[in-house]
DNA sequence: CTAAACTCCGTACTATGGTACGGAGTCAAG
DNA sequence: CTTGACTCCGTACCATAGTACGGAGTTTAG
């Protein structure tokens, strides 16, 4: 992988701001490159990879600092390690998923209730909502 | 409505904090009833409904901020408005599942792979995590 | 070769949804 | 009537995920 980016060609590519890969650095999610002499540090299209896996992930819901435990799994050599870390992550996303489908169901039962509610009735979804 | 309850008593009814109550009411969220010449100010049980409200449309994945919006909403004329909303929240929150999911099955194919790797092969998970 | 554009770096600020603190005043049980 | 628990109020602080700023230095296009 040639190392031809400066920081502002990532962020471009990556989908993100200069702040927000300083940022990353900062947290530990991308590591800085060295720094020639006085010059521009580069970057590698793997670290654009990188940033844009860690924007996926996030829209799935997952912190940053899950993140970075997403990110060490590329970074360890131990596969049976790894495939824990992995195993783990999946019960996380099997909650998550268990978490946003109970909200789906309610939500679409508020939602329905409203469509047929006549339109002279109250609105049953501030009224579900508000009592027990 | 009787107004018998102080704010702790509001509090533990609605199942948040004190400290909650009052940024409720800095967010507007609730109103602050007024305080009896230096004494202490009285609630209602409605105010406890209202707490719950918010608590529950937050579960829903509601902002502050929507919640705020909802609770404004006039009821007669808003059962549309209110449908708009939530039936734009159960998007998203589909939208999520969808995706959620799809990370799932990456993570899991990855998990079955790393199982399956002999044991002096390079991690596998390092090659599937790069192309989503 | 100059000037614009970009980078570096530290620090400070933003929004969201609260939590904590401290010094008052007030209420209620013993 | 005292003591301890609770309330009031403003302000400060927490985590998360960035964004903004300003004064350097560096690079590159004309």
């Amino acid at each position: 992988m040639s190392q031809n980016l400066t920081i502002g060609t990532l962020a471009k590519q990556g989908g993100v701001n200069v702040e927000t890969i300083r940022y990353y650095q900062r947290r530990g999610l991308l590591l800085k490159p060295v720094r020639p002499q006085g010059g521009f540090r580069h970057y590698s299209s793997d670290t654009v990879k990188r940033v844009r896996f860690i924007k996926r992930a996030q829209a799935l819901g997952f912190t940053l600092e899950e993140i970075t435990g997403l990110l060490t799994l590329d970074e360890r050599k131990a596969c049976k390690e790894t495939r824990g870390i992995a195993a783990h992550k999946l019960e996380l996303i099997e909650e998550k998923i268990a978490d946003l489908s109970k909200m789906k169901k309610a939500l679409s039962r508020l939602v329905r209730a409203c469509e047929m509610s006549s339109s002279g009735a109250r609105c049953p979804i501030i009224h579900l909502l508000a009592d027990d």
